[in-house]
DNA sequence: ATAAAGCACTTTTTT
DNA sequence: AGTGCTTTAT
């Protein structure tokens, strides 16, 4: 509904953000505490205040979060004010700012963007190439370095191992030669773009004049640098955040900016939120007696608004088959008896691999779930072919998109000619796709292979003549290429159940559906391909269509909340994560039993099992160390006996009162 | 060049 | 148990 926001429905604290517009701002708000209101209320306040939608930036951690934030503001002043403003993440906002500027760094303007699996693609290739495969050395553990060097603003030839640098120096030398860039590089590249362009800064301080920043503590130290390119005085930021649920440490997030804010941006007002509206007392009173236990926190206090409510409950499992079990039995149990929409269940889990058993036993019991982003959509091998295909539509000078499918249905170019046809691209200084097509490189292949890629190039060309000339919409062309050249017949030949067939066609469909979406809506080829690479899944976008259960994983639930949570597989290993007990990173994983923990509004049950399988191995297992950390003045410890026990005379009992009625009636 | 078959290795979290 | 990689046979 139009016609603003309401002061009155706002806390004091809430109020005095939403007025603030002026100056350097930072707001902490811990976890439930209307942050997200506040926010939208805030920027709405600069719209009724009259400041030009075209001026507002707002960065949110992810796009699902973006396209939300739009629509509230959009709800609250009005649709077109709403979509006139640049509301996005971090990285969708480097590739507009490189779009535009790129060429000044020395790449192209047409630049791939690589995601993770294909930077891990690269990389393995590389680590084969420099003589690196015997060693065993994995391309995630390299890459997952070359990351955090990058974004601490370092140089990849210091790093400490020679091999890693050497192979970082390859992996850079590679990734340009293809005119890609990863996901860091583009916070590198827009940072430096800025920094080392005034012109270019300077219209951007003029556009952006006014930023809002969510999710402070998850920006990391490159971020922040972009952030002080962008804002220059009298520096209109806002940035709001909670160091309680900073959990994306591994990624180079920083939740040291929250304390750094004061330093890059002078005397910023300060706003605490601490008035919990989400969970009941029982809830929060036992999430706070965890979170104190971190070191160097931001003392709050987090206050709730909801007194009492049933205590938490505590059960330990014999394993994860009967952990399973006992959530879905207890799930139809409190659905029943609070006559709840499955919507209001969720199950949180650490790994996504523990999904598995759950679903099958949400399965067996007819209970509907959603999983929220298991699987990266984009990640599925037809999603990203199909891209591909898309990409060399808008331009087949992309080598990235182009190596990736030049074999993909088979068509007689291996990997032999593939390697041919780069190397003679990086003599001519030209792309791939030109050496496909010079007649020199032709002539030194067989008949057989010239045959196979004139045929295919002719294909593509065909196809993109047919988009340039809009004889017919992009999304029809691809279609059609993709009928021509037997691509699902082949993807489908691969499958070995009906159902992975039946997926993979729908993964196609999806992308053809998407793409007329975004044809109908007038956007470019380009466009749809950016969006596409940094949209993390799809599977977001439908969370709010899809009915059911929630499945979803602690750090994709945060900004969530759900009336009953079930929070599975508390034990030392899993939660704490392994690797953070000898990484020494536990704190994080305390906030990020905290932030799951917050997610519940009414009740929150958490289990742990005494023995896991692991491999198909069973493995026994400690319960978590943070379980002992927890204050159990409102929760209730029980095992898989006695509730499963208790149920089985809840049972009797029903049993022998229908059997009393029966005997009534008669 | 391609498809099938056997082998080794695996388990964070995501823009 | 399941995946992805290398080897092997066509």
């Amino acid at each position: 509904m139009a016609g603003g926001f309401s002061f009155d429905s706002l806390n004091k604290a809430q109020r005095d953000a939403v007025a603030s517009l002026d100056g350097p701002v930072l707001i902490l708000a811990g976890a439930g505490t209307g942050k997200t209101r506040t926010v939208t209320c805030r920027i709405s306040n600069m719209l009724e205040r009259g400041i030009a939608p075209e001026n507002i930036l707002a960065v949110t951690f992810t796009n699902k979060a973006a396209v939300e934030m739009r629509e509230r503001i959009g709800g609250m002043v009005s649709k077109k004010k709403a979509e006139a403003m640049t509301v996005c993440t971090f990285h969708s906002l480097c590739v507009r700012l490189l779009r535009g500027g790129i060429h000044k760094l020395g790449y192209k303007k047409n630049f791939s963007i690589c995601s993770g699996s294909d930077q891990v693609g690269i990389m393995k290739q590389l680590i084969v190439r420099m003589g690196g495969s015997d060693e065993k050395v994995k391309a995630e553990a390299v890459l997952s370095e070359i990351s955090k060097v990058k974004n601490k603003g370092g140089d990849v030839q210091d790093m400490d191992d020679d091999f890693f640098a050497s192979l970082a120096v390859a992996y850079q030398n590679e990734m340009r030669a293809q005119n890609a860039v990863d996901f860091d590089d583009l916070l590198l590249l827009a940072e430096q773009l800025l920094r080392e362009h005034s012109d270019v800064r300077d219209y951007f301080r003029s556009v952006y004049k006014r930023v809002t920043v969510d999710e402070f503590q998850d920006t990391n130290g490159l971020q922040m640098k972009l952030l002080q390119q962008l804002v220059g005085p009298p520096y209109h930021v806002c940035v709001v955040g909670d160091d309680d649920q900073s959990i994306y440490g591994w990624r180079g997030a920083e939740s040291a900016n929250i304390l750094e804010f004061e330093r890059f941006f002078p005397n910023p007002k300060i706003i605490l939120l601490e008035e919990n509206y989400r969970s009941t007392h029982a809830i929060l009173h036992t999430a706070n007696s965890l979170i104190r236990r971190n070191a160097g926190r931001r003392e709050k206090s987090l206050k709730s608004t909801i007194m009492g409510g049933e205590p938490v409950q505590l059960v330990g499992m014999p394993g994860d088959e009967e952990e399973a079990t006992y959530i879905s039995e207890e799930i139809l149990v409190d659905k029943a008896r609070g006559n709840r929409p499955w919507e209001d269940f969720a199950i949180l889990f650490r790994t996504n691999k523990q999904s598995r058993k759950l679903e099958e036993a949400l399965r067996e019991r007819k209970i509907p779930y959603r999983m929220v982003g298991a699987q990266s959509f984009y990640d599925r091998r037809e999603v990203k072919d199909a891209l591909a295909y898309t990409a060399l539509l808008d331009d087949p000078e992309g080598d990235v998109p182009l190596l990736r499918v030049l074999n993909s249905p088979p068509r007689g170019i291996g990997q032999a000619t593939a390697m041919l046809a780069t190397d003679f691209s990086r003599e001519i200084g030209a792309s791939v796709w030109r050496a496909l097509c010079d007649e020199n490189f032709l002539a030194q292949l067989s008949t057989k292979v010239r045959n196979s890629i004139e045929t295919f190039t002719t294909q593509v060309l065909t196809a993109k003549m047919k988009v340039d000339a809009k004889v017919m919409p992009a999304n029809e062309v691809l279609k059609e290429f993709l009928d021509e050249i037997e691509y699902l017949p082949w993807l489908e030949r691969g499958c070995k159940t009906d159902q992975e067939k039946l997926q993979r066609g729908e993964g196609l469909s999806e992308v053809v559906n998407e793409l007329a979406k975004a044809v109908e809506r007038g956007k470019s080829l380009r466009k749809f391909l950016d969006d596409s690479a940094l949209a993390s899944d799809r599977e977001d976008d439908d969370l709010e269509k899809k009915s059911g259960a929630t499945l979803i994983t602690l750090h994709a639930s945060k900004g969530l909340e759900f009336p009953n949570v079930f929070l599975v597989g508390l034990e030392e290993g899993v939660l704490p994560h392994q690797r953070s007990v000898t990484e020494g990173t536990k704190d994080e994983e305390r906030r990020l039993l905290y932030v799951g923990i917050t997610r519940a509004q009414l009740k929150l049950t958490m289990t742990y099992c005494t023995q896991r399988m692991k491999w198909g191995q069973p493995v026994s297992c400690q319960p978590s160390s943070f379980l002992e950390e927890l204050d159990d003045t409102h929760l209730i410890h029980t095992t898989y006996d006695d509730v499963m026990g208790a149920e089985a005379d809840d049972e009797e009992l029903d049993n022998f009162f229908g059997g009393l009625k029966d005997f009534l009636k008669s």
